[in-house]
DNA sequence: TCTTAGGTTAAGTATTGCTAATGCTTCCGG
DNA sequence: CCGGAAGCATTAGCAATACTTAACCTAAGA
């Protein structure tokens, strides 16, 4: 069906140069091996595609048509190496990233502007997603690293962490919460598993997961029917739920220490620490980063060290 | 600078089917030449394309790139060869056609016409002029043919004529013409040479070329200043300055046959036989016809040999 | 635990690309 | 008019590469 490839590219040149001769000095082979590929080729597709004048090559239609087919391909593709090169001296290309939703929208983008500044032939795309969506799509390539929220997603994606390289970037303390007059009025120093699981919580998901694992860390068991009584995903939207006494959720306590401080809101503490979430670094294992997504990646870590001295961080979800 | 084209092929079928044995299915070969063929492609541009995760390969961005390079070239490719193998079973495709400016307009579009009712899948391009527009074009494999006036034409392109196939299709008698009023009151009877160069001529050219060469027909020598009062390239245009007394001009006989028998317009004869003018079929002698071309030739010279017993055609210019 | 399927690598054979030599033809200059 | 140059084509044979075979490794599934 399709034709040698080579011999395209042989006719190609001759039809730039029409001339045997002008094709053979710019392949740097014999005027014999082009004459010969070419010959080939009309074999193969059994289309004549020069009519032959001394010393000349006149296109015949076909040839016409063969050309214009090549004419761009090979434009965008020398460009196209031409591009990919470059981007092995020079970061440059672009660096597809997932993120959490929140974190993606407040932090990154300034991230970008200060990396582009020292790496302006980088652009980005950033998929703003959970982990669910996240890993796949690492996984088929789609995108180059993931940033993922692991507390979260502890029970979805076990089997597939082989294939990744994990690496965690940010700590943060987690804790359950509720307002302290939810505490008065629910809790009442009670912090025991049966007087917990019968009060109300708001959830990030449908199936309770970041609240199934914060009972399995504390008291190795969950219940399977916690009275959930707003599934929302976003932080912000469950630290207000929190404070007008809709229940009990997880959420990171730096974000909400200043609160704490003030005994606005209650954490609820058992004997067990605090689970310490990870925010993590998600790329295929095998894949060898090149030199933009290793820049990139440095640029990141630099940038969370410095950044964690002050515990700036917004919204995580 | 451009990898091997044939490894560009093995990349494109890994990538639609990510996966190396689903490739070498389409291909016909084993999973190890393609393999080792891509694993030569990305040593050759040195970047990697894929990253090998067990039983499947994943494209790297680079690798997306590339793709999204050869995916409409082999596209394009597929179909285009694809047209070209068509068109040696069926007449299809275009061609592409010199004509004269007058007989390309009234003559060609009724051909075309017929002609695709029996072979719809044909389109035409025409293009409208001079022999010495039309032989380098025909020349440089541009028009796939022509057809030229060689009356017009004979001293400018002699040189040439062997490159050519030129066939004579029409055969048509050249005069020389005034009106009777001008013939009366210029000519007087007297069709001597030193009589005629004295008048006013109508030309088609600049160079009067067709003017020169009625003199050289009928005298073996013609005058360098001819008195040109009027230069057209139309014959309808020469006709209608000889009927207003505006000089002489060379014209085709049967146009004006109606009116040389009325005794309006005069032709000037000598003892010589009247100048046969022959509308020839050229073509790049080299060259071998497709079917389409084939088919059409035939067709022309079957309406031209039926057309011929009437005498129908219209001006040619 | 065993089997299957898929990717990879090394070695060797089969095939093709390429070169060198030769021939033909046209064009140009002396 | 003749000789040389330039360009295309063909043949034969060598060099290089594509491809196959065999073997290995590994993850996934039964």
């Amino acid at each position: 069906m399709l034709p040698d490839f080579n011999r395209l590219k042989v006719f190609y040149y001759i039809f730039v140069q029409k001339s045997v001769a002008g094709a053979a000095r710019e392949l740097n082979v014999t005027p014999s091996a082009v004459s010969q590929a070419l010959n080939k080729l009309e074999c193969e597709i059994n289309v004549p595609l020069f009519t032959r004048l001394h010393k000349k090559l006149v296109p015949t239609f076909a040839g016409d048509q063969l050309f214009e087919i090549l004419k761009p391909f090979i434009r965008d593709l020398e460009a196209g190496i031409k591009q990919m090169r470059q981007a092995k001296q020079v970061p440059s290309g672009m660096i597809r990233i997932g993120s959490p939703i929140e974190f993606g929208k407040s932090y990154f983008p300034g991230l970008f502007a200060s990396f582009r500044k020292k790496y302006p032939k980088v652009v980005f795309t950033m998929k703003l997603g959970g982990p669910a969506e996240i890993f796949p799509m690492v996984k088929a390539g789609e995108l180059d690293f993931g940033l993922v929220d692991i507390f979260l997603t502890r029970d979805q994606v076990f089997e597939d962490f082989g294939v990744y390289s994990i690496e965690p970037l940010i700590d943060e303390e987690v804790i359950m919460a509720c307002s302290k007059k939810y505490y008065e009025k629910e809790i009442k120093g009670d912090h025991s598993f049966e007087n917990l699981v019968s009060k109300e919580f708001i959830s990030y998901q449908k199936s309770s997961l970041t609240l199934k694992n914060w009972f399995k860390h504390h008291f190795n068991k969950f219940s399977a029917g916690l009275n959930r009584v707003l599934t929302v995903n976003s932080h912000q939207a469950v630290i207000t739920g929190i404070k007008t006494q809709l229940g009990m959720g997880v959420i990171a306590s730096h974000i909400v220490s200043r609160d704490i401080k003030r005994g606005k809101i209650i954490p609820i503490k058992t004997d067990k620490k605090n689970v310490i979430n990870k925010i993590s670094l998600v790329q295929l294992q095998d894949k060898v980063p090149s030199l933009t997504e290793k820049t990139f990646i440095n640029f990141l870590k630099t940038d969370i060290l410095l950044s964690g001295k002050s515990r700036k961080f917004v919204n995580i979800s």
